[in-house]
DNA sequence: TCCATACCCTTGGAAGTCCTAGTATATTGC
DNA sequence: GCAATATACTAGGACTTCCAAGGGTATGGA
């Protein structure tokens, strides 16, 4: 989406902040514009592997979660809550893979209210296909040192922790 | 939008796909993960404290930008490049924050393919209150420990410049 | 038993991102 | 000087996300 610039623009946000007299927050500014940045790239990345498949990162993740559970199949509220995402983006992810017969909508057998996704055999090899090519091309090759991997699990997972995302 | 699971969803997943034969990227699949939802946390707080503001993350970033220019007028390619965003988001948020008020178009004064955006005083005004709101409510609590802000600037800067976001 | 409350999912709307394509203006090469 | 190429912005469409609101189903207390 463009050439390398000349000079880092976060290193210069950083300057500028401080200039301003913002000293004591520029850091902190600045590792939080670097995490969104960083975020950007990488999922520019996944969703050009994941093009090929007409995945998008979003249904990737809700296939692969699917792939995992016990039974292969999960309530859509339960998908919702182990995704960390609203129940209406679970609502539209599942309506698209429906659509592409990857899952399947089922009822509940005994909670009238709650409807299971499931995965079909479809859904099944997509799942294997997709992460097989994620893992060959983007966490493979993520270009994070060993020492960094574990460095950024620990801080980002204490992070996560005291957001309130788990109480492990 | 969902009280704190039991247990860490990322650090499961990484169990996962350990299971399944791909402890070799297990842990940067992990470490991306994180990454994302650290993400999604810290985009959440920002657009809490920029709503009252009328503002999205988007249209802060580019009134930020135009009141770091030393002009106080940007061509819209050249904030494009800064933000390192399509070229049609800039139109978008430029769109909006014209009706709001905030900023203004006009035509360079010898390419007569560009638009320059530049700050109206309402604009630069907002810049300002927003900016103090974010370093207040967002930066000045990220929660993160100094040494950990360093390391991730570190890491993080890399990253980019691997990715090609700067020559430097 | 029955009504109020809580929960689950879906629809419709607003916002952001990107892509593709199209129009207008510059620049370059012959 | 003029045609071919490159650049700048915008329009329309697909996608995701969230919020607000609504209809259907469970559950628990009077």
């Amino acid at each position: 989406m463009g050439s390398p610039l000349p000079r880092d623009p976060i290193a210069e946000a950083r300057q500028n902040w401080e200039r301003h007299g913002w000293g004591d927050v520029a850091a902190p500014m600045a590792a939080i514009t670097a995490i969104m940045r960083t975020q950007q790239i990488l999922l520019g990345r996944i969703e050009t592997v994941l093009k090929p498949f007409g995945l998008t990162f979003a249904r990737y993740e809700l296939l692969t979660l699917l792939s995992f559970a016990r039974s292969g199949a999960l309530p859509m509220n339960k998908a919702s809550a182990l995704l960390q995402v609203h129940p209406t983006s679970v609502t539209n992810a599942v309506d698209r893979l429906e659509q592409a017969g990857l899952v399947a909508r089922s009822p509940h057998p005994t909670d009238g209210r709650t409807t299971l996704i499931e995965l079909t055999s479809g859904g099944r090899t997509m799942a294997k296909r997709a992460t097989a090519a994620l893992n060959a091309e983007v966490f493979g090759k993520s270009g994070f040192a060993d020492d960094d991997v574990e460095h950024l699990l620990r801080v980002l997972g204490n992070f996560r922790k005291a957001a309130g995302d788990f109480t492990d």
